[in-house]
DNA sequence: GGAAGCCTACTACATTCGTCGGAGGGAGTC
DNA sequence: GACTCCCTCCGACGAATGTAGTAGGCTTCC
């Protein structure tokens, strides 16, 4: 209960979601980005949720001669990650497979995602015994 | 942002699976639960817990002789499936494959699950290249 | 019939999150 | 120099969530 890690709320989420998808930006562009996807959100409120999220250490910023530039601070990666992990814990009782396989049951995969699927766990099933020796653990 | 369905905090979460877990139950015995689970809570939190569940509609009671027995009043797969959906759609921009992907390049699934897995998609594969026609096609 | 328990109802309070408004300060612009 | 923008800071407020205390009611057991 104590480890949850990266903690977004789902506005905040917006914003740090804008952030990867469009690198550095001010309070006013991140706005923008939000206003052009339909979301109708005030100028403070933007500053607030990075403001919030600066707190939080999941953006960082620089002051350019005109206004804060933020960035994210957090990779995508490591926020799915957190969040799937927790998803897993609550209520998969931490175990991935019946995720998976709920997934690919009801997910519509594409047909790449598919045979992309394919390769990897072939190349599961040789190894599912013997241990990965270059844990390099790259994205 | 309007569709959050199934909502349900962690902590109320936590006893809705003692109700999935263990069937129905009082408020004392999903106290007992609990706390056997190592979860430290007073008896007036899981009363609230299961008050708030039933006013959301997630758990409805039956009142017997001594005391209201509670049960779940929704599946955990549809919670489940709600949560997983919610998840997709805030960080994966609604694309089931990626997580699956990633879940099974880190999520150290079993061979049975593998093997499972294997079977499934190749299943999916047979079909991929002719259109389902019976597809509801939700979103 | 009073003490000891268990049960529900009601109230409360701190925190987090989503959402802003207003105040006050620098920078162009007539 | 006064107007107008745009920027940041601060404060605020309501809803949801986690957590729990207190009051009052029924049982039961000497």
């Amino acid at each position: 209960m104590a480890d949850r890690q990266y903690d977004v709320g789902a506005a905040e989420l917006e914003v740090l979601t804008t952030l990867w998808d469009h690198g550095p930006l001010t309070v006013r562009q991140v706005l923008r980005h939000l206003h052009d996807a339909g979301r109708r959100v005030a100028y403070t409120t933007v500053l607030t949720f990075l403001t919030r999220l600066e707190q939080k250490g999941f953006v960082r910023s620089n002051k350019s001669s005109i206004a804060y530039v933020y960035r994210a601070n957090v990779t995508r990666d490591r926020v799915r990650k957190s969040r799937v992990k927790e998803l897993v814990q609550d209520l998969y009782d931490g175990a991935a497979g019946p995720l998976v396989l709920q997934l690919v049951k009801t997910g519509k995969l594409s047909p790449e995602e598919v045979s992309e699927l394919h390769k990897l766990i072939d190349g599961l099933d040789g190894e599912s015994d013997q241990p990965n020796p270059k844990e390099g653990k790259g994205r």
